[in-house]
DNA sequence: CAAGATGATTAACAGTGTAAACTTAACAGC
DNA sequence: GCTGTTAAGTTTACACTGTTAATCATCTTG
């Protein structure tokens, strides 16, 4: 059975997964490479973990929780800017969103690897992805949703769709501009205020009563 | 060197691929079987495609072409909705792209697995893809800033770059329902009717002259 | 007929993930 | 101290992968 403790072999391995991951993508990430990196054998990895998608599934939910901490990060500091100033004034919806989409679309740029593994990947890697990671990995869509506000007769489902459609929209960029498929005559930072723009409208559409 | 013309072998070998591509995905796509598929040895194809990723060039271009069809399909659709009525009743910007958004959401839904090798793979896949392919498949994304009119102040580039916009918000939506990232309980069809609205809203909000 | 080009094949290389078998070491109870 | 048991790790091996080099056969041309 593959071991789940602190054991110092496993989290070395993981750490030198990530190292590859981040230096060289995951397409070069390779079991014999790896293991001579950490100082044991291919095979002994699998002591540590069921197979290498597993291994990918422990670095994807990484990035879930970075990408998460990293959005939480950006709202924190729109409630602070609100206290700070010692008034009522509260960041509004709109403004909230805009920061949580310049913190999503940034995360992505930033590290674009962990990205790709996050939300690139084909379903097959994800068909084992374990529920608990599901799990996690989904508060991260949730902080879009909660940006917005239901209306009249908008049900919550809506709301989550809407919260999907502001995400989808901004991954659609994000992930074009990692895979080189935008044409460079578009310089990224003009897509980037563009899907931002529209991710805002889209919060100032449905106000938050905050 | 690797022959270009209409051998019955190269285009046998395509015929396969494509079969396999869409029935089993590209990470299916194998040397080896595919060759004993059409009946020669796995390096006969080497002379007909430099490499696989050659062979996969040959598939993104056909499904490239796809699309164009597809989307020019169904703006002719619209240009001849507004002749047949005889009168100078034409179909407006927002009816166009509403029309031109349905057809290319619609086509990657249905073929997930082109979509994938066109939209979806690693930059690295492209570093070789030809220029003459790359011309084919920018037509695509030309079709988006074609609907959108250049407001006062508004440069040509401005256009391009929102209808890349345009586009990258509705791969965003395809690309996450096909890679299966999208919570089951937000229904595809709803994340595609949200993501439409906001590709015509883009329009209208640039209403194009006609 | 000889010579060269063309088409296809066989053999081989270097790599992949992974399962099974085997070895080595530590620790339990008698 | 000796045994049985469990765990940790390695060696070996399998069935693949894309791709190159060398070889062979066949057909065309001088």
């Amino acid at each position: 059975m593959t071991r789940s403790g602190g054991s110092d072999i496993r989290s070395a391995i993981l750490q030198e997964a990530r190292k590859v991951l981040v230096e060289q993508g995951y397409r070069s990430l390779s079991m014999r490479p790896l293991a001579s990196a950490v100082g044991c054998t291919a095979t002994s990895i699998y002591l540590y973990f069921k197979n290498k998608d597993a291994l990918i599934h422990a670095l994807i939910d990484e990035g879930m929780g970075m990408l998460h901490q990293h959005l939480t990060a950006a709202l924190a500091v729109a409630d602070n800017a609100a206290g700070a100033n010692g008034t009522d004034n509260f960041v509004d919806a709109a403004e909230r969103m805009r920061l949580l989409a310049s913190a999503y679309f940034d995360f992505g740029l930033a590290n674009p690897e962990y990205y790709e593994v996050m939300f690139m990947l084909h379903p097959k890697f994800m068909e084992r992805y374990p529920a608990e990671m599901f799990r996690r990995a989904r508060r991260n869509l949730e902080l879009f949703a909660r940006q917005l506000h239901e209306g009249e007769g908008m049900l919550p489902e809506d709301r989550h769709a809407q919260g999907a459609q502001v995400w989808s929209s901004l991954h659609g960029a994000v992930s074009l501009l990692i895979a080189n498929r935008v044409d460079i005559r578009i310089p990224a930072e003009k897509l980037r205020g563009l899907a931002i723009d529209q991710a805002v409208s889209v919060a100032a559409a449905h106000p938050q009563s905050n």
